[in-house]
RNA sequence: GGGCGCGUAGCUCAGUUGGUCAGAGCAAUUGCCUUACAAGCAAUAGGCCAGGGGUUCGAGUCCCUUCGCGCCCACCA
């Protein structure tokens, strides 16, 4: 900034049309976000940045939280640090799965052959979908998926997205298929990973099993059932059930320990209505006396509770459901009388809808249903994707253990979670409360399509039944694999699903087990060994509130688990995005606003200044007039730089040694104040604060400060207008610095009019040396100079008079008189006023008395 | 049932360890074509800081409590 001399080529009518194309396209080529790999690890700053999910839309949402980040990353990078910025496209799993069955009309059947040369329908009818096997599914996957990351690339660089286009990754390329099996056989090697048969938490219209993290209840309407069980003398015990349905399934009864009501009849047995089966009668501590009757029929499966009550009192299996959500054909074990054997025959292949009005239908028959049934409204779990209710069936399930069966590693992970630094601190309440109320381990296996499969087979014995405990396992070296198309070491494809060969295993991984190893990912963990060193762990992990019990657990639960560290050193949690009427916006309330249209209508600039007014952690309003204000802030800025660099002229100087006016001195002084303020916040994640200041600082400047010295700086001759112009050259600097991180491309617009490369490259400002020009420089001269221009100003306002005209006398008094007394010619200048005197006194702060021309007699001038 | 967050001008929000903290912007109102900007500029008006108690010389700011809003978890016969 010292010793330089500038020209400018601004235009003469500067506009924001077309900036967003312009500057994409320089950066692309300039490359001034990419990442330098030859800083080492200190000198890095790297983030791991959520991988949106492709098969959705971009809404207001996405645009809200990625620009928050993108000011941090554009600020660290500006601030001297290599910013390792990556971008990943979450393509796997089950959304890409709907979004390829909707978009071509097709639907996977595994039992289908491949057929290399199917096309998909011109016009996909969404009834009728098409039946394709599982290759060709996949390969739609793949296309769809290809186009839909450049829509969303696309997306990103205009809005200004300082990301490293080379660092990308998606979820279900060759790199991540190969970093979550790598993982996967490490943890099964280590037994963090291990298979179970067990009940499980089951979607009956994805046919697939659920994890805990991926539930939410919903309100539905239900009933109580009273019925009636039979003690051996014939005498009835009645309970009440809102899953009448299950009463094939029913292996027990329970009540509380200490309840009198039924303390006779533990140890005995009851007998069910209509099927005519002999159960025991159990206590236990779960049982609550004020439900009901007070004694419930346990099932398998009906609900959470009734696994618990079946794996403590170690009661019969008598599943009654299956996969598909519909009764099975074959009674369980203890349905042995012909009625309840006919009983159970009008059940099979029926809904579990059907199932309950039938069964009710028996039990009123057999007068074993008292009464009618009373109608609830009850929570029901539900998977978050799904909309039928939940079933618990028993599958066999891989598992990673995250401390929900085990006390040590739950305070391990605990431990991690206050390793972490939070923003806002109190989100590291939730990942508390998540850890502790764990009540399983991470279930990762599902039973789809398209998704990474688990690298495993299992040999098959003489009978062609899977050995599951001595599963056939690849070498790392070969992955990523793929078991129902390539062969475990030692056998050949013609022995897949025969007798003494082998099969694949058939599903595939969770997202989560994927995305929880972005990090990892996104560093080239064993596979590009030297940036890893350089960017793991990294620096800081931007994502939602809504999934700290996912992602940044799981994320949490590798790295412990693998790399013995947390996966970075910070998190930083965004907040809702709702709409005008302060509803939370998502896609199923319909009310998601998609962020092309608002790119185009106010500018990128403006749209991330509406995002970079809300803090993290803080749900925010959507609102275009915040929007608005940004437009307005960044036409301002193209108008204010344009005035500074006309006024300062050709090869202006900005020395530091020109500035000796008190005035100047007192505007750069609190300059260095904001460059301060912002760099302190930014360093504490709090981008708001940096932008308010900036902006608070930029608007007086613009209003006070440039109105000031306006006149002054036109001055060529003197040492006085020289000061002005290198102030005012020195403090535009700065504000395109400062406001770079959150306009990117308005702030690159003006660098270019006057400086070579790129405002982002840096490097940030430095209060020191703002502090050091401003020298004596007293930031009350320019409070008290602007206070008195303000007082000019109203005393025209309220005269109805234009600014432009002119003022007899000014007479400013007060304890701060004094300050302004600096720039006494300054203030006469802007305020047109012909006489100015001051009077330092000790009574009062400061006021000012303004006598303007005496007016001007009505119609005299007509 | 447990936990977290929020309640400050009509609207959106600042207010960082208690002491110019009662603020900003928008909207409203009144004016001004002022040679960077009329998608601009200047000025005006607006609030018992949700209610009640307490600590303190002093409280939007700390403590207790009530009410309202939002979210997470648990329960779910």
């Amino acid at each position: 900034m010292a010793n330089r001399s500038h020209s400018f080529r601004m235009p003469d009518k500067p506009s924001l049309d077309g900036i967003e194309a312009k500057w994409v396209d320089v950066w692309d080529e300039s490359g001034v976000y990419h990442f330098d790999r030859t800083r080492g690890r200190e000198d890095v700053y790297s983030i791991d940045t959520p991988p949106p999910t492709v098969s959705g839309s971009l809404h207001i949402g996405h645009v809200f939280s990625y620009t928050h980040t993108d000011t941090v990353a554009r600020f660290q990078r500006m601030n001297g640090k290599a910013v390792f910025y990556p971008m990943g496209w979450d393509d796997n799993g089950l959304p890409t799965e709907r979004r390829v069955q909707n978009y071509y009309g097709v639907r996977c059947d595994p039992s289908i052959p491949y057929d290399p040369d199917f096309r998909p329908p011109e016009k996909p009818d969404a009834k009728r979908q098409i039946p394709i096997s599982r290759r060709n599914f996949i390969e739609l996957c793949d296309e769809l998926t290809v186009e839909d990351e450049k829509v969303f690339e696309g997306i990103w660089r205009r809005l200004g997205l300082s990301v490293d286009w080379r660092h990308t990754y998606a979820t279900i390329d060759d790199n991540s298929r190969a970093a979550a099996q790598r993982a996967f056989l490490r943890n099964l090697a280590r037994g963090e990973a291990y298979m179970a048969e067990a009940p499980t938490l089951w979607d009956v219209t994805f046919r697939t099993a659920v994890a805990q993290a991926e539930l939410e209840d919903r309100e539905r309407p239900s009933a109580y059932h009273e019925i009636a069980f039979h003690k051996p003398d014939g005498t009835p015990v009645h309970i009440e059930t809102t899953r009448p349905e299950l009463l094939a399934a029913c292996v027990a009864l329970v009540a509380h320990p200490d309840d009198e009501r039924y303390r006779d009849l533990f140890g005995t047995t009851v007998t069910t209505p209509v099927f005519g089966v002999e159960v025991p009668v159990k206590a236990h501590r779960l049982a609550d006396p004020e439900k009901g009757s007070g004694i419930a029929m346990i099932c398998t499966f009906g609900d959470t509770t009734d696994v618990t009550w079946w794996r403590e009192l170690q009661l019969e299996t008598r599943p009654i459901i299956g996969w598909d959500g519909r009764i099975i054909a074959d009674p369980p074990k203890g349905i042995d009388s012909e009625a309840g054997r006919e009983a159970y025959a009008t059940l099979v292949g029926a809904t579990v809808h059907t199932a309950r009005e039938r069964t009710v239908g028996l039990l009123r028959e057999s007068g074993d249903l008292v009464g009618d049934p009373k109608p609830i409204t009850h929570p029901v779990k539900f998977y978050e994707k799904g909309d039928k209710p939940l079933e618990i069936v028993t599958t066999r399930q891989w598992y990673i253990r995250n401390g929900g069966r085990d006390e040590d590693i739950r305070a391990q992970l605990l431990q991690r979670g206050r390793e972490l630094t939070w923003y806002p601190e109190h989100m590291r309440q939730r990942y508390e409360n998540w850890v502790e109320g764990l009540n399983g381990d991470w279930l990762i296996s599902r039973q789809r399509f398209f998704g990474v499969p688990f690298p495993v087979w299992y040999p098959l014995d003489a009978d062609g039944n899977p050995r599951y405990d001595e599963p056939l396992l690849p070498t790392e070296a070969q992955l990523p694999i793929d078991p129902s198309s390539q062969v475990p070491e030692g056998y050949t494809e013609d022995q897949r699903g025969r007798a003494n060969g082998f099969m694949g295993d058939p599903d595939v991984m969770d997202t989560w087990a994927t995305s929880s190893l972005s990090p990892q990912i996104a560093s080239g963990w064993e596979r590009d060994q030297d940036l890893f060193e350089r960017v793991f762990p990294m620096d800081f992990r931007p994502q939602g509130q809504d999934i700290i019990r996912t992602w940044l657990f799981s994320t949490v639960v590798r790295a412990h688990f693998e790399n013995g560290t947390l996966p970075w050193s910070t998190t930083g949690i965004s907040g809702w995005i709702l709409d005008p009427d302060r509803k939370k916006m998502s896609k199923s309330k319909g009310n998601v606003v998609t962020p092309v249209a608002l790119l185009e209508k106010y500018s990128s600039d403006a749209v991330r200044y509406w995002a970079a007014s809300g803090r993290l952690g803080t749900d925010t309003a959507m609102d275009e007039g915040q929007m608005k204000i940004g437009r307005r802030l960044s036409i301002k800025i193209l108008n204010a730089s344009k005035f500074v660099m006309s006024v300062a002229g050709e090869n202006a100087d900005t020395d530091a040694s020109l500035v000796t006016e008190p005035l100047d001195r007192a505007m750069l002084a609190a300059l260095a104040d904001v460059v301060e303020e912002a760099t302190a916040a930014f360093v504490a994640y709090d981008h708001t604060r940096a932008l308010e200041r900036t902006e608070r600082f930029f608007w007086d400047f613009c209003d006070d400060y440039l109105e000031l010295v306006k006149a002054r700086a036109y001055d060529t001759e003197s040492a006085e207008g020289a000061s002005a112009r290198a102030a005012l050259l020195i403090a535009l600097g700065a504000l395109h610095k400062l406001f770079a991180p959150f306009l990117p491309f308005v702030t690159e617009e003006v660098w270019s009019w006057w400086q070579d490369g790129s405002v982002h490259a840096g490097p940030w400002p430095s209060a020191a040396e703002y502090r050091a020009v401003a020298a004596d420089g007293d930031p009350a001269v320019l409070a008290a100079t602007a206070e008195v221009l303000r007082a000019v100003r109203k005393a025209k306002s309220e005269a109805k008079l234009s600014m432009r005209a002119e003022v007899e006398h000014v007479v400013v008094s007060g304890k701060r008189a004094e300050s302004a007394r600096a720039a006494a010619g300054d203030i006469a200048a802007a305020g047109r006023a012909a006489g100015i005197d001051f009077r330092a006194t000790d009574e009062g702060e400061l006021s000012v008395e303004v006598t303007l021309p005496p007016a001007e007699e009505d119609g005299a001038a007509g």
